[in-house]
Order: structure tokens, then C-alpha cells, then sequence
DNA sequence: CTGAAAGCGCTTACAG
DNA sequence: CTGAAAGCGCTTACAG
């Protein structure tokens, strides 16, 4: 007799979609269906269901949901760094889009790592995110067909590309860097170095741009390019800087692939009493937090980072609802913002 | 006769643990407990599942994991800002002890509201996670009644308290603000001013400490704190700077509650060629990015944020295996670290 | 130490 | 538009 209760054994205590469903009077399917807001339910039903959940204050559990459905709400962002604010700017908004529409971001920091990344992109696709968000596009071939085979669609961020059915927010590295040195150029420096650290592709597509159209105007030295692997940071750009005009006292312009390596560089300036930008000219890239307020003000490439998220989660939604983007590839551009260092 | 073949409808395609278990000989249980790692399983049976799993590049699905378990591999984190170095360096940490350990790493971002957080804490809740890790002790009672309702293992960081059942891990940034006042003291200033933004608890129980100090020497003058809830950032250090220094030219020592503040500060005061520190000695407080390099060096506090985030992630994982942690609180101190601004 | 059964809480696919 | 059945891929609790 008492075998002929079925007891629930493992139980959460949690409201279950069965309690919604007898408490409003239908299956559990159609309550299941009205709760997702699909359209072939009667109103009235859709009414009823809402209501029960909410005094049940029922709230659907993900797990079971990502297992019935084979799908998750998880979106995974793939950044290079958390502490460098071009990449956390992107995420905050990449949250403000995602998290409303009831995604959960999941955050994997890469640290500039081929091979880190390679391997968290085998952990999400283990239990496959609702999307994934990548930054930029040096990766492993392997890392490459994983995305590819699992179906997952992905947005590339900060690196723009053209290819079939590649999707990708951001701006032209290459045309940011030509930029910075049409301006040197414009303001009479002949003698233009480009300083780099860190040395990801971005920031060498910088440098091609740069290069480039110093070529092109018969300027370019080589001996005036000083890169170097290691994190970008305010005190590496400090050394660069001093190692440079001591080495070529007779430079006249630098653009520096970061504004933290510029920001170092103001500051050896400052200490050693040379005149930014009589002396030298100064130009740095991202207008990071700083950059507005330091002796002197620094002229600069801002990005459109919050914007980058934005769109890529924008683009990630459509992708994930099957509506084709009306455009593959968005160009967000760059603004040169210049002010006093150059 | 078609009917008797059960064809699973909605495969996704990855190994199962039944397939695991079929190639070993065993049933899925006893795979499951293989590769769980649970004791009660003979030897050679963990050898033969492993390698099954192995060939079959087995991973378990955490949906399925979560559901029959009613626990899940995720942890969340809770922290008031993602473009604060703070933070990101203690989440950094928080990473790499508990990724290799198999759990995710959930990131809430509370943007300094106590009721964002709140609603977090309910979202993650919903769905249990295993650990959680929030910052500091300035919430909601609601979101403190949900976590202690929960079971959900929770360590607080970056500040320390006493009280049954709080684990927590940081220093005290009372006793911080106290340190300030008595180098400032101590190098003669005696027109002491608190310059402070955001005014989170933290800010403020710095403030109090520094307070005291002088207080306690008869040298507090309440004319000289200067405080707003506006974001802290280098630009509003400037102004906030330059308001102090018109209105009170006397103040010969200023204690910025972020070094975000006094870089600000001191970039203005490079402006308008006031001296640090003769003039006016400036303290700030994280030593963040910069403020070994900018002119003049800063003198500040560090804060040990990759250890408490360190140690936060240990303490939450003998949380999570029920081994009670030797103590519930860990003062991780912090230190003065003297430079030329002060 | 090993396993057959039941169940976790949803959604899919098939009917009607 | 609504539903009964089956299933997603694991683990729990109970036996032996």
C-alpha cells in the first residue's frame, strides 16, 4: 500500500512546471509552450499559466531545459584579457544586450594564448552554447573547424574579414594605423617609429598600416620599429621609449600600438625634460582611460568598443533566432582624436 | 517490427555515458562512478572505463550532470565593476584555481547596486550553484536572506568581518585609511584632506579610518573631505583636485580613496605647476596600473587582490567538500608603499 | 564492489 | 490549438 504513493525521492523543493501546469489546469506541454511565449497557445491558457507561475513563483530550471532541448542559454565570449579595458569595455555591453534576452555570458579569458583558446573552445562546445562570441581571427586551424563543425554561431569582434559565412564586428586595424601616420606625416614628422608590444595581430595590422604609408611617402626605416612580445603595459612603454631615443635621438614621431605604452612614454618625457610634441611627437591607440587627462593630453585612435559589443551580440541574436544579418561584416570605423602630444 | 528497434529521436550526437560504459563491459553506473572517481570502484574497471572514455573523447554533459544531481559545476562570482582593475585582478585568480578544478566561473557584475545585485543573486540562485563568492558586506537584506536560505556556499572577499557562518577574505581598509593618515602625519602635513568617489562601503570605511587618525591628533578638519557618488575615474580626480586646492590652498596633504583619483590629480597639478609632494603631499590607494610610473611616483596602498581572490576560490572549495576551513576570516593586510608623492 | 530501476524537470516529435 | 508518451544523459537510492 504505501509502495502505491509514488514519492518524488529527489525533489528540490523547487516549483516544477508539473505544479504550474496542474495549478493552472493544463498539461504540462502547453503550460511548457505558454511560458516560451509560443504562439499555439489560446490566450486564455497563456493567462492562466503566467499567472501560476508567478504564485508559484516558478522559475524554470536550466539544466533540465538544456538537456531536453539540447540547447543552452549560454552565450561564451572569448576575449584575450580581462584586465585590459579594450576587451572589458566590449564585454560590458555584450551583457547589457545578452543578459535582458536571458542569456548567461559566459566569460573565457584566452590570455592571448593560441593554445588557451583553443582549449576552452573544446570546453563550451562540449555542451554547446546557444552562441559564442571570438575575438578577432588568430586562431588554430583546429580551434577554427571546431566552430565550424559544431553548427554554434559565432561572431568575430574588433577584426573585420570577408568570407562566406563569416560574421564580424569592428574596424580596419590596418586603415587606423595608416591613419595615425598620415597625421604624423601631416604635422611635418619625418623620422616616425612605431613602438609595439604584446604583438597580437591587431596590433601588427596596426603596423602593416603604418608601414605602409610611410613607404609609400619614402620615410619608412626599419631601424625606427621597436617590438617586443611582452605585455603592453605604462611601464614597458616608459622603457621602450627611453631605449628608442637613445638609440635614435633624431626620431620626431611615435606611434605606439597602445596608449598604455604612450602614457609611459609621457611620463619618461616628463621626467627626463623632453618636449612632447616639439621634440617628439606622440601617438597612442584606443583612447584608453587616461588619455584625456595626461601631460600632455594624448593623441589618439579611439575605438568604438562599446559598440563592437553591442553589435556583435546584436548580430550573435539574429544569428541565433535563423533571421540571416542584413550584413555578414560591420565596419564600426575609428576616430582619430587629436590632441595635444601630436 | 520497426517498432521493436527503440531509435533514440533526439541524439545530439556526442558519446554517452551508456556508449562508454558498452565499450568497457560495464554498466553506466559503474562508468559513472569510474570517472567520478568514487572509491568503491575495482581498479581495473576505472582503467578499462577511462580508456573507453578516452577513445570515444568522452565529456560528460553537464545538463544531464546538473539534473540527476540537483548540483552544478558553476560558480558565481559577484563583483561591482568589470573595468575596475580591482576586481578583475582578484577574478583572475578567483580563475585559476577553480577552472582546472572543473568548475565555471559565472560573472555578475553588480555595477556598485545593491539591488542589481540582488536580482543577481535570485538569478543565480534559481539554479544553484555550487559556490558562490561576493564582494564585501554592503547588500541587501533581502540578498543576504536568499544566500543563507540557499546552502549555497558563499565566501565574501575583500573586506574582513566576524560573525557565525561568515567566511570571508581581505584586509582592513579601516586600518588602510589609518596607515594614510599616519604617513601623512608623519611627514609633517597638517591640513589633511579625504578625496573620495563611487563611496561604496569600502571607500568609506578607508575614510573613517583615516578620520580617526586625525581626529585623535586634533587635526580633523571636516571642511577638507571631499566627496561625491560619481564614478571615480582620473579625470574626476583632476577637478575634484583642483576644487579642493582653490578652495583651500592651506591643504599641504590629500589622501585619494583610488589611484585613479590621485593620477588625475597629479596631472593637474603638473599643469598648473603646483609641486608634489612640497607643495602638497598626495596618497592613493589600490596601486593600480600607472602609479609606479606617472610624475610624481605615487605613493599608495597595495591591496592584494590576486591573493584574496586566491585565497577566496581555496577557501570556497573546502566549503564545497564540507571541510571546514581552519578560519573563517583571513586577513590578507595590505601595504604602504612609499614613493615620491608623499 | 557492482547493478537494475527510477527519477531529475524539462521539450521534442507525433497525433488529433 | 492541446496532449500523452517518450526521451534528453546523467546520478541517486536501494539491493545484493
Amino acid at each position: 500500500m504505501t509502495a502505491s504513493t509514488p514519492r518524488k525521492t529527489r525533489a528540490t523543493g523547487r516549483p516544477t512546471l508539473e505544479e504550474v501546469a496542474r495549478r493552472a489546469g493544463v498539461s504540462t506541454i502547453t503550460a511548457s509552450r505558454a511560458l516560451r511565449g509560443l504562439a499555439s497557445v489560446g490566450p486564455e491558457y497563456v493567462a492562466r499559466v503566467q499567472e501560476a507561475a508567478r504564485a508559484l513563483n516558478y522559475v524554470a530550471n536550466p539544466a533540465a531545459r538544456a538537456l531536453a532541448s539540447a540547447r543552452s542559454d549560454a552565450v561564451a565570449v572569448l576575449i584575450p584579457s580581462l584586465t585590459n579595458n579594450v576587451f572589458t569595455d566590449a564585454l560590458e555591453s555584450i551583457h547589457a544586450v545578452l543578459r535582458p534576452r536571458g542569456f548567461e555570458v559566459l566569460i573565457g579569458n584566452t590570455h592571448y594564448s593560441r593554445d588557451a583558446e583553443e582549449d576552452l573552445i573544446r570546453h563550451y562546445l562540449a555542451s554547446p552554447p546557444s552562441g559564442m562570441i571570438v575575438t578577432g581571427f588568430d586562431r588554430t586551424e583546429t580551434a577554427r573547424r571546431l566552430i565550424d563543425a559544431s553548427g554554434v554561431p559565432c561572431v568575430h569582434m574588433m577584426e573585420l574579414a570577408e568570407a562566406a559565412g563569416v560574421y564580424c564586428v569592428g574596424f580596419s586595424q590596418a586603415s587606423a594605423g595608416e591613419a595615425v601616420a598620415e597625421h604624423l606625416l601631416a604635422r611635418g614628422c619625418r623620422r616616425n617609429a612605431f613602438v609595439a608590444a604584446q604583438l597580437d595581430l591587431r596590433m601588427m595590422q596596426r603596423g602593416e598600416g603604418f608601414r605602409r604609408v610611410l613607404q609609400r611617402k619614402g620615410l619608412y626605416d626599419a631601424d625606427l620599429e621597436v617590438l617586443t612580445p611582452a605585455p603592453s603595459s605604462i611601464g614597458l612603454g616608459g622603457q621602450l621609449f627611453l631605449q628608442l631615443m637613445e638609440r635614435r635621438p633624431d626620431v620626431d614621431g611615435i606611434f605606439f600600438g597602445n596608449d598604455d605604452l604612450a602614457q609611459g612614454a609621457l611620463f619618461e618625457a616628463c621626467r627626463r625634460g623632453m618636449r612632447v610634441p616639439e621634440q617628439v611627437a606622440i601617438v597612442g591607440f584606443n583612447d584608453l582611460a587616461g588619455s584625456a587627462d595626461c601631460v600632455p593630453r594624448l593623441t589618439t585612435v579611439r575605438t568604438p568598443r562599446a559598440e563592437m559589443g553591442r553589435t556583435a551580440a546584436g548580430l550573435l541574436l539574429s544569428l541565433i533566432d535563423r533571421e540571416p544579418p542584413s550584413r555578414p561584416a560591420v565596419d564600426l570605423g575609428f576616430e582619430l582624436i587629436v590632441r595635444e602630444s601630436a
